[in-house]
DNA sequence: CGCGAGCTTGATGCCGATCAATGCATGTGG
DNA sequence: CCACATGCATTGATCGGCATCAAGCTCGCG
């Protein structure tokens, strides 16, 4: 904390056209012509050891980043010390979107591990979408799936119990983890109890014993960060189950 | 209940060029002539009666819509039965956002008080803020604003107290009521105790309750639907007061 | 090896949910 | 006009889920 690190630039540049991440990301659905307009767009990379902060509330907003390697946590401090975790980040997913509305970040963004971005300049990505209708379609898309996304976790936090919640975090958890390709059932949480806690309402004494009764119910197994589900069907009938 | 109202469509034309909501809906900050190329692609306004809903989740998803006057609340209800308000939405603000990212509408919207709304065809949306850069600019602004307030939501969901939500869900309110002329200490609530506990995450029972406290504690009068808020002050120590 | 961050587990208490009764407006039909 | 129904709000009594406070425990790391 007692000196800035320049931040690191990677000598090369950034390829949507061969990421793998291609359809997971901002070029989904696009023409190879069209990511290849792209590449001269992602200009660069960004690489942060965990823990560091991609930008922080009040900075000025110039970019938006696309999570390519690695894991993020966004989240809101207001000024009386509250905290709150607003949403987790994995590969293909984009940060900085709430930078738009008034030219200023608005939460912090925090890499969870050591972490890697493509820097998309926001005002160089205005102009592309104005030539490429595909590109301002998905972007649009994109936007809107994220109203969509706090919408559902408004009604997780409005409506939903400490065992509702666990399950539907882990099922949303595992559930993305499962379209980039890893394991539905065994997975390294790489947040810790007391940001998952944020992110759901709860105190981190309690998403730990939630974490212990569902073990002790045989739905998952817990090892500190290690989870393995045993049951999917079981938290899926915890989520919907009606409040009876 | 048992027969469909023909939707009513005004024999007249929206125009946003006359329209005295300009400078908080979509036109904001844009010239006179781009203003007057909106006019085209704003072609119809639709009138509901109180309890009518605009569109529901499930529908396909064709225009947005920009409250002219009246209230609407939106609503998403998980299979399950729960119910969420996810907002309230007054003159100048737009509905139907959540449509984008699947083509289909995600919630409900339903008019709580006799409403006018603007029809925007999202394709020519599209296309417009294709040729003017300035309506590309403030549609993002918006759907980031929308973003931005929904976090807003997650923290008041996550972290906050009853006294503390109510405090600031009614300080939301009057602000927004004053910047479209209203009193800023004397408004009537369109929504019923059990819709702005949904939103808050509270039983109606508790709402009712803490509008009493405040009332006896001097911050506010209550009659019913009617508020005086007394001490402005006083409500906003509570939503920024540390939880100590 | 020992320190510290993060996790688990137990005991207790409080805030808000739940259950239940009453009050108060508005509207409807006799 | 009154009798009655209906929807919404208020208020009280009780209960329960989660927060809080307080020890230990585990594991990674210098």
């Amino acid at each position: 904390m007692s000196f800035v690190m320049p931040m690191r630039l990677e000598p090369f540049k950034a390829a949507c056209s061969s990421c793998n991440l291609r359809e997971l990301c901002l070029p989904v659905g696009m023409s190879s012509e069209q990511v290849a307009r792209l590449d001269a767009l992602v200009a660069t990379r960004r690489s942060l050891p965990r823990g560091e902060m991609l930008f922080r509330a009040g900075d000025g907003f110039q970019a938006l980043y696309a999570v390519r390697t690695g894991f993020f946590k966004t989240c809101l401090s207001s000024e009386d010390g509250r905290d709150q975790v607003t949403g987790f980040q994995m590969a293909g997913e984009l940060l900085g979107l709430d930078g738009i509305s008034t030219d200023r970040h608005t939460c912090d963004a925090v890499a969870l591990e050591d972490s890697t971005v493509c820097v998309i300049p926001y005002h160089m990505l205005e102009g592309l979408s104005h030539e490429l209708t595909d590109l301002q379609r998905v972007f649009h898309k994109i936007m809107s799936r994220e109203i969509v996304r706090d919408h559902g976790v408004m009604l997780l936090l409005g409506s939903m119990r400490a065992e509702e919640r666990l399950a539907a975090f882990l099922l949303n958890l595992t559930q993305r983890l499962h379209m980039r390709g890893y394991s539905r059932t065994e997975f390294i949480l790489r947040m810790t109890r007391e940001e998952i806690g944020s992110y759901l309402g709860l105190k981190l004494e309690t998403v730990s014993r939630t974490f212990s009764k569902f073990q002790d119910d045989g739905l998952l197994e817990v090892k500190q960060k290690q989870i393995r589900i045993l049951d999917q069907e079981g938290l899926r009938r915890l989520v919907s189950s009606p409040a009876c």
